[in-house]
DNA sequence: CTGAAAGCGCTTACAG
DNA sequence: CTGAAAGCGCTTACAG
């Protein structure tokens, strides 16, 4: 057991110096190069490399008799070998700009992350994660893509004035972000739920419900969910709706769902219904509901956004917009690889759904 | 704008040939190499591959200029390059072998990523996410640590049977897991929470606060997490306590945790006590404590673990025992670092703290 | 302290 | 269809 408890295992040997080779080479256990390959199928190189890749203009006989000698060999291509002439990383760069560490608690960010990551695999390619919440660790970002070492960039939670996304379109790397991005980095292709369209589907199964006192948290206004489920959440309660049933947070926490339905009730006491733009701020504006006395879905209906796990841990549960952020990971990459191949990149927006439980 | 949306930007231009060269050169726009620093500095590329290393036996008037020479021209090392020579990667493989997707909801998950990405970021190495969930996800994992690739790895979430490990130890790459490792994959130094001392300190509390007779929900019984914390509830209540009060978890999901309490409702009607061995099990507990009309503190009291933002959205509030993820996320990254330099390698447990809130 | 040179493992026009 | 050869950008003993 524990072999590598031993410090000779602990780092990888470095290359030889050619001139220095012989009985060192033996304890060494490189791996078998294309050339260890090319020997054993009795091809060249440059054969073997034609397998490898393409494959076009190479004969089935030498095909086969290639394949067999990986096989047998346990041939694995080295990666950095390959960058080095054809500089293509076949990896991607998850960048979370992020100041707050607060991102990390959100499930939706795991499993969009997830999804990535997957259907990157299933390309064969890498995601390398990256933080670029603080100044050094942006340039460190910076010069990380710009050494090309990635072929395209996931952008996740860039908020207005971030730096980042002009600086990177400066560079010109492929790039995609995840949900429509405010002010800067209007280029950057996008793909979102339909936070507007499920925002609507909650404020009209409210309404139809019966509720006539429909009031909203919206989410931070310098996020697009945050303005987006406000403006669905307009469009059915109308632009002239009284002022005094709009509220934003001042973040997605807990606390500050809790401090925006403090607001709400002081300013109408006599809703009989809330839109909450996340289930986590939704949380926190039962707690202070159940404080007031109000009995929840009775007294006031609630309706959250997102679908996490908080969403089946409030009691009653919550009822919800599912966003499918599996499926925004995965169209996020999918994006990405279209520009990579030349096509002219699209924004895609994925639909919602709403979940009913026991709030509303 | 949006120079990213034409297919010329899309995809990086292939190295030119050799012998093609000329006019395209212009175009290119590779950036600077050690020769361009070296013919600027007026050294050799020996000189400055020394200084961007190491940097012995470089005299400080060498040093000053190609210092000035690389920030003059932009210079940032290609590392491609530089790892099909030294053969280190700099970089550092997190991987989740876990067949759910449900791993990725867990907000502790997230958190550890996070710190493990950070403390890489550093000393400026970089994280790959890979997932290893499926057979043919762990052979692309092996095929992809074999090749070098990855320096050490971070292994997050292995159960009892997993084969990884097993194989990654085979191939002797440096390794360190979050948690101990059940079963296999004992060889292999890990970091984790003091699990039976945090479970220890809340059921010693419970009991303090007069609770008499306190039940437990454990986790999955396959996991560190379920066997120590359960452990540690027996430290206080002892080994002989009623086998009524003691009921495992199928998994660690909120639908668990229902279907636990349930049981133990049944086997120990007069519990007046709960410890239950995660946050989000113990939410699901409390509703069932509320449907069977047990108030929470007043009739059962209730202690979680984790401190995740469930802990937060249950009403009322858990109280629980934090155990904190950034810390391992770190002394994990230190840890596989110590191996790369040949130290023996340590497990290292962090201590865990008691977070009072509204349940007990 | 430093330059010249070999080599890491691959890919890719070129010339058969 | 295939081999020989150049080159990707770096590092590192070697011989001053």
């Amino acid at each position: 057991m524990a072999e590598n408890r031993t410090a000779a295992v602990g780092q990888r040997a470095p290359a030889p110096h050619p001139k220095s080779r012989g009985a060192a080479r033996r304890a060494m256990r490189k791996g078998p190069t294309i050339d260890d390959v090319a020997k054993l199928a009795g091809v060249s190189r440059g054969t073997v490399s034609r397998v490898l890749n393409g494959a076009r203009y190479v004969s089935p006989a030498a095909r086969t008799a290639v394949e067999r000698a990986m096989k047998e060999s346990g041939y694995v291509v080295n990666q950095s070998a390959r960058t080095l002439v054809t500089r293509r990383a076949n990896a991607v760069a998850f960048i979370v700009s992020e100041p707050q560490e607060r991102l990390f608690e959100d499930p939706n960010f795991s499993v969009l992350l997830r999804s990535c990551t997957q259907e990157l695999g299933e390309r064969d390619a890498n995601l390398v994660l990256m933080l670029a919440g603080t100044a050094s660790a942006r340039s460190r970002v910076l010069r990380f893509v710009r050494a090309g070492h990635v072929d395209g960039v996931l952008l996740v939670s860039t908020h207005s004035g971030d730096p980042l996304i002009a600086q990177l379109q400066e560079s010109r790397v492929p790039a995609v972000s995840c949900g429509r991005s405010l002010g800067t980095g209007v280029g950057v292709p996008y793909v979102g739920a339909d936070d507007r369209g499920g925002a609507r589907s909650m404020v009209d199964y409210l309404r139809r419900a019966g509720r006539r006192r429909i009031a909203t948290i919206a989410g931070p206004l310098d996020t697009p969910g945050g303005v987006d489920r406000l403006d669905g959440y307009r469009d059915v309660v109308g632009e002239d709706s009284p002022r005094r049933l709009v509220v934003a947070a001042a973040d997605w926490s807990h606390a500050a769902g809790e401090e925006a339905m403090t607001r709400l009730l002081e300013a109408s006491p006599d809703l009989d219904a809330v839109f909450v733009a996340s289930d986590l701020l939704a949380a926190g504006a039962m707690a202070v509901l159940r404080r007031a006395g109000r009995t929840v879905p009775d007294d006031v209906a609630v309706g959250g956004f997102d679908d996490s796990p908080v969403a089946v841990a409030t009691d009653p549960q919550l009822t919800t917009v599912r966003q499918p952020l599996d499926l925004i990971g995965t169209h996020m990459v999918r994006v990405l690889q279209g520009v990579f191949e030349g096509q002219t990149p699209v924004n895609v927006i994925v639909p919602t759904e709403l979940v009913v439980r026991g709030t509303a």
